[in-house]
RNA sequence: GCCAAAAUAGCUCAGCGGUAGAGCAGCGCACUCGUAAUGCGCAGGUCGUGGGUUCAAUUCCCACUUUUGGCUCCA
């Protein structure tokens, strides 16, 4: 039979040729990275037999494809090995995920994470022994009859939605573990050699909070040690950035305890790098049009009957009597800004009118959900609302990304953008007409086009109150986080009944985009903490300026240089402690302030500074003009967004 | 909220039935120093909180609080 490769050359090979026979064949380092096959188009396993005339091509750890199978089998091995040590565990499901692999199971007895050693070492074991993945294709019947007889209820529930589709399936076994699934897997489980079970978690059977928790246990798997190793060592390096540890560390924040869970704490240097955001926040903000406003942290609860959050937002909202009305502590900021957009009769000659607060909004979290400044209690959001004609939406959309893409490129994120759209199937359930979710969702797609800007569209996302534009940041470890946010609101705009007057003298109703640019501030922050790995730039530092004199007898001389540099508006102090200049340097440098001036004996009587940068070392010695210089370009603000617009004209 | 793990000095951790120990940070003294840790000394803890078991609990048990990893959810 002849088989063809992806160059476009064929080679006939004997009935019964596996894909692993052919890729021997051609050469052993290819057979050494093969994992799984592409035949004509569909991935396979490596040891089934390929037929005459297929397009073979051999997939490695290098494709996504060939990942996905290394790590599927790297979850049957796990399983495996629990059966082994655990003989009456029962199996929910177990997939690859990015990054490695998991397995949901029912383990009797199971002792918790201690135990992950013990079962690392029994994977170990079975793949040394080199044990096949067997491929068997049964009836649904017959399936079920395995799965009774192995007593794996949860396999026999898959198998009911199966048959639904009624087809034949087929199960994998691996040793003495049989497992339902679609595979496909490597050839043997000597395949499996560089991997690690990281930890371990509940997680509901179907992800379904009503049913029974599973034991979850995660595991990473690579094609070679130095992959495993380099993968472990960034994992290493996010934690050492991680912002729950770096904050504390630097000063920034604390949190939890006596202060109440999710609630932050900004310390003295945490402040400072939050007022230098708000404040280019502010600035930028100004300078694009928008009117900066402040609305009260409570409000009558009737304020957010209009709105429809007590009816779907409720159980995040905190309530608190006032006098004999309730209140609410506000979970968003967006009926606040409403009620000033109609605190007067508003004209077609003020749109579009946008308005823009960090408000600071809380909203019960399920406890176990908290984590650091990502995920809190209370926060600012960086709220925006515009509120504008339909003719003038593809414009304010083009304008909005760009400006999230402006604070995105002054903190240098990469970033992806998601347009997510409505379900064409289920019209039913969204708030606005049809008519007004035909008009805009291609005004967000028009936008995007408009601005060269690459998107991923996302059907059925949508909220149920209108299409929305995602952006993730991308940071310097290459982690994705939720970042900017761009909403359309077909609902609010009914509920409160907004409208403007129109040059024909009617009223017409608004059109309305929530957005936040950073998200929150705390999250925001903690990103920016992560990214820059507590290596702030300059103008973020809390600390800017360092100043080290060599010993006491520059005190004098170094009081003065200090002084100078607070004048001009540095955040600097002096390190007089009675401490070797080592030791000061190194406590400046794990500080990470990004500027450190020594002046010894040579630098005070010669009106010079030796100057240094945060993890670049000496620099040298300079005059002192020359040093501010190079304090000022280490220091300098970001400019703002170009071509700014004046606000709307108020007529 | 649920599953699992954890909480000892400001930080990182040891001790695990007989009422606590190190390193770093802090403070003091000496040294007066040239680009990431000078030496010596001092001080610092109702061992997360509250119950229980015990002659005796930081140690064992229970509850609560907080944190961590996930699930569900989300800025």
């Amino acid at each position: 039979m002849r088989v063809f490769f992806p160059d476009g050359g064929s080679r006939e090979f004997p009935e019964g040729t596996t894909a692993l026979d052919a890729a021997a064949s051609i050469s052993r380092s290819l057979a050494s990275k093969a994992l799984a096959a592409r035949v004509d188009g569909v991935v396979t396993g490596l040891s089934e037999p390929l037929r005459d005339g297929v397009r073979l091509e051999v997939l490695g750890f290098d494709s996504p494809e060939g990942r996905e199978v290394l790590r599927h089998s790297a979850s049957h091995l796990l399983a495996s090995a629990v059966l082994h040590l655990y003989p009456g565990a029962r199996f929910g499901v177990g997939p690859a995920i990015e990054d490695g692999f998991y397995y949901d199971m029912d383990i009797p007895g199971f002792p918790g994470s201690s135990a992950l050693e013990a079962i690392e070492a029994e994977m170990h074991r079975q793949a040394a022994e080199s044990i096949r993945f067997e491929r068997i294709e049964v009836g649904i019947d017959e399936a079920r009859r395995v799965m009774t007889d192995l007593g794996q209820a949860y396999k026999l529930e898959l198998l009911d939605e199966i048959a639904a589709a009624g087809e034949s399936v087929t199960l994998y076994r691996c040793g003495a573990f049989t497992d339902l699934c679609r595979g496909p897997h490597v050839p043997t489980t000597a395949f499996l050699k560089h991997f690690r079970l990281t930890s371990v978690a509940g997680a509901y059977w179907r992800g379904d909070e009503k049913r029974e928790m599973l034991t979850r246990i995660y595991g990473t798997v690579f094609d070679s040690s130095k992959a495993l190793a380099d993968h472990l060592a960034m994992l290493e390096e996010a934690r050492k950035r991680d912002h729950r540890k770096l904050g504390p560390e630097l000063g920034l924040f604390t949190t939890g305890n006596e202060g109440g869970c999710g609630l932050i704490y900004w310390l003295p240097n945490g402040t400072i790098v939050r007022e230098e955001l708000e404040n280019l926040w502010k600035a930028a903000h100004r300078r694009n049009g928008y009117n900066l406003v402040s609305t009260p942290h409570i409000a009558p609860a009737s304020l957010w009957e209009t709105s429809g959050h007590c009816s779907y937002y409720r159980d995040n909202m905190y309530f608190m009597p006032v006098d004999e009305t309730e209140y609410v502590l506000k979970p968003m900021n967006c009926p606040g800004h409403i009620l000033i957009y109609k605190s007067e009769k508003r004209s077609y000659r003020e749109l579009p009118f946008r308005l823009a607060e960090l408000g600071t909004v809380y909203r019960y979290e399920k406890s176990g959900v908290l984590h650091g400044l990502m995920r809190v209690r209370g926060f600012t959001v960086d709220d925006g609302h515009i509120f504008c004609t339909p003719d003038q939406i593809v414009d304010e959309i083009r304008k909005v990304v760009s400006f999230a893409l402006y604070f995105l490129q002054v903190f240098g994120f990469g970033y992806a953008i998601e347009l997510s759209l409505s379900d064409p199937d289920d019209m039913g359930h969204y708030a606005g007409s049809p008519e007004m979710w035909a008009r805009v969702e291609p005004a967000l797609a028009d936008a995007l086009d408009g601005m060269g800007e690459k998107y991923r569209t996302v059907r059925g996302e949508a909220a149920f109150y209108g299409p929305k534009i995602d952006i993730k940041l991308r940071d310097a470890l290459g982690r994705y986080w939720q970042g900017p946010t761009i909403q359309f609101d077909f609902n609010i705009p009914e509920r409160f009944d907004l409208t403007y007057t129109g040059p024909d003298g009617g009223e017409h109703r608004i059109y309305m985009v929530h957005r936040a640019l950073f998200g929150s501030v705390e999250r925001f922050t903690g990103n920016l903490i992560e990214h820059f790995a507590g290596n702030f730039p300059g103008w973020l530092a809390p600390l800017q300026v360092v100043i080290l004199p060599l010993t006491v007898q520059q005190h004098e001389r170094a009081a003065e240089v200090c002084g100078m540099l607070a004048d001009r508006g540095f955040r600097c102090s002096v390190d007089r402690r009675n401490e070797t200049i080592g030791y000061r340097i190194r406590a400046a440098e794990s500080r990470k302030v990004p500027m450190m001036l020594v002046i010894g004996e040579r630098e005070a009587g010669s009106g010079r500074v030796a100057v240094r940068a945060h993890g670049r070392g000496d620099l040298g010695v300079f005059e002192l003009e020359e040093a501010v210089g190079l304090i000022e370009e280490a220091c300098r603000r970001p400019a703002l967004p170009e071509g700014g617009r004046s606000l709307s004209e108020i007529p």
